[in-house]
DNA sequence: GGAGGGCGATACCGGCGCGGTATCGTGAGC
DNA sequence: GCTCACGATACCGCGCCGGTATCGCCCTCC
């Protein structure tokens, strides 16, 4: 049994005619009525009575008439799930994300963005850092990672792509004599005490910092420690000195805190895409594009 | 796209190898590698990541696969639906009958074994006469029919077959001086006076009654007529006088009345299945089929 | 009642496509 | 680097689908 058997069998059945059924299907009548034979012999059921006048449903073939019905629309729906995966319009996609994909913004965009336009492709979110992300990514544990640009290990194996950047600036008690200039260099710094995050968080970024620190004239005195932006600024507003942070934490406006540009300074929090080299998942794919858009609009709108 | 490139693709997706899955198949591999390009090619979708010792699924494939499997499902199920109503094991059937049908038990015995047996077979049970049940055939309100042999009209377009006997028998009261007699004849009741069955209800019976006391020799003297063999019955047993009806009510019991079989009678209550001439119906057959096998097993265990 | 028309069935033909065999291209592994 | 295993490709033959021509039947209409 073929689905052609189906096809012509409803036709049939709905005209109950087989020369009107064969118009429709656009063939003759003679193979038609031999297709119907032989979907009859093949069941052994006899689906039709034919008379003078045309043919008429027996009770079995009109039994077969509802079934035959919902195979084909079965056939029709598993062929617009395959095109739907393909189209990556369907589908389950998991990410694994650093902290810094949400605050800057671009993390979010994505997920309401997919939420809004692709509802039926489900996210599962995975907060690790760059280590864990390449380790979730081997393991197939993940299909798509976020991390700071560049990664780790940039294995033969990973794809990267980099969607996102977000300068560095600086954040100053507002009692501060560098809170009352518009603009400075990172030479007016040499002086500071800073707040710094710890290096192992993330070392490409930390080392940029030392190095233009260095390129300026001097070695950044740190006097305190502390992972997670938000406490930074929280040393700041209690006067322990400056801090450097990324700019989309302008955002969050904390008592006592000023943000200042270093004009000098060039250091950004990059954000990259990452995954298998050689997935060809068309959800990540869909993934990896929005991300590209989102990045490059969301500076815009999020450093107001 | 047909049932076969389901098939074929259900077999590759499950063996994840185009050997074995021809192997499987009864095919060759050639043959089964283009059938899954052409299913590709037509659904416009990579359902295979071919690799050098072997396939993988995409993720469109591993969506396909289990809508394919759906299909198959239901492709089946819509064969096996077909030859089960075609068998007669499914369906509904709509019976018209007269109250003999039931108090003879050929009926509830009908009914049970359905029950019991073809439990997915609908019966529609409707009372009426002889004469409603010809118009309800010819209407197509009902499927099959069960009433008093020969039936009122017996039409070219009509098929009747007998299924049930009952002869008739009498109920005296229990203090009539026949009710002392083992055996008698017709020619004993020439005096008696009769509760009777209206004529209109099975004219056949009646005139056949008629007709046999006649050729005892006496008119019987109706002081009542009625209708419904419980009445009759209840009449007998207030001293009316003496009635015929069919053996099988001897199971209801009635305070003051005895039944007596009256050797020379021969009037039988004759109950028959009547159908459209012509009509396949599977399951209308099987009814019958049921009614034939019941109606001579009926007998012995009813008229204990 | 005979002729005509409409319907499905049958007969027969041609071409496409399915499945066959032979062979190639290509990674992976020893 | 050679070999093996696997899928792809090339090519062939036959079976089956769909085509045209025609038949047989029944109903209708004159």
């Amino acid at each position: 049994m073929e689905l052609r058997h189906l096809r012509y069998f409803v036709a049939v059945a709905e005209e109950l005619h087989f020369g009107r059924a064969a118009a429709r299907l656009n063939i003759a009548q003679p193979p038609l009525s031999r297709q119907i034979r032989d979907l009859e012999r093949e069941i052994g059921v006899v689906l039709f009575e034919r008379t003078t006048r045309g043919a008429e449903l027996t009770v079995a073939g009109s039994a077969f008439l509802s079934e035959a019905r919902l195979t084909l629309a079965q056939a029709e729906r598993a062929q617009r799930t395959a095109q739907r995966a393909a189209r990556g319009e369907t589908g389950r996609l998991r990410v694994g994300f650093v902290e810094a994909a949400t605050h800057s913004g671009v993390l979010p965009s994505v997920l309401s963005f997919f939420r809004m336009h692709l509802p039926s492709i489900g996210l599962s979110l995975f907060e690790m850092d760059a280590l864990q992300q390449s380790e979730a990514l081997r393991d197939g544990r993940v299909d798509v990672g976020l991390l700071h640009s560049p990664p780790l290990d940039a294995d033969r194996w990973l794809r990267v792509e980099h969607v996102h950047t977000d300068p560095m600036i600086l954040a100053v008690p507002d009692t501060h004599r560098l809170a009352g200039r518009a603009r400075f260099l990172l030479a007016d710094l040499s002086a500071e005490s800073f707040a710094l995050f710890p290096r192992g968080g993330a070392p490409a970024m930390y080392d940029g910092i030392i190095a233009r620190c260095r390129a300026a004239g001097f070695s950044p005195r740190v006097v305190q420690e502390a992972a997670g932006w938000h406490t930074l600024v929280s040393l700041v507003g209690a006067g322990v000195g400056v801090a450097f942070i990324p700019r989309s934490l302008r955002r969050f406006k904390q008592e006592g805190v000023a943000y200042r540009t270093v004009q000098d300074l060039d250091v950004n929090v990059d954000l990259s895409a990452v995954w298998k080299r050689g997935d060809r998942s068309p959800v990540r794919e869909r993934f990896v594009t929005t991300l590209r858009a989102v990045g490059k609009t969301r500076p815009r709108t999020s450093t107001t």
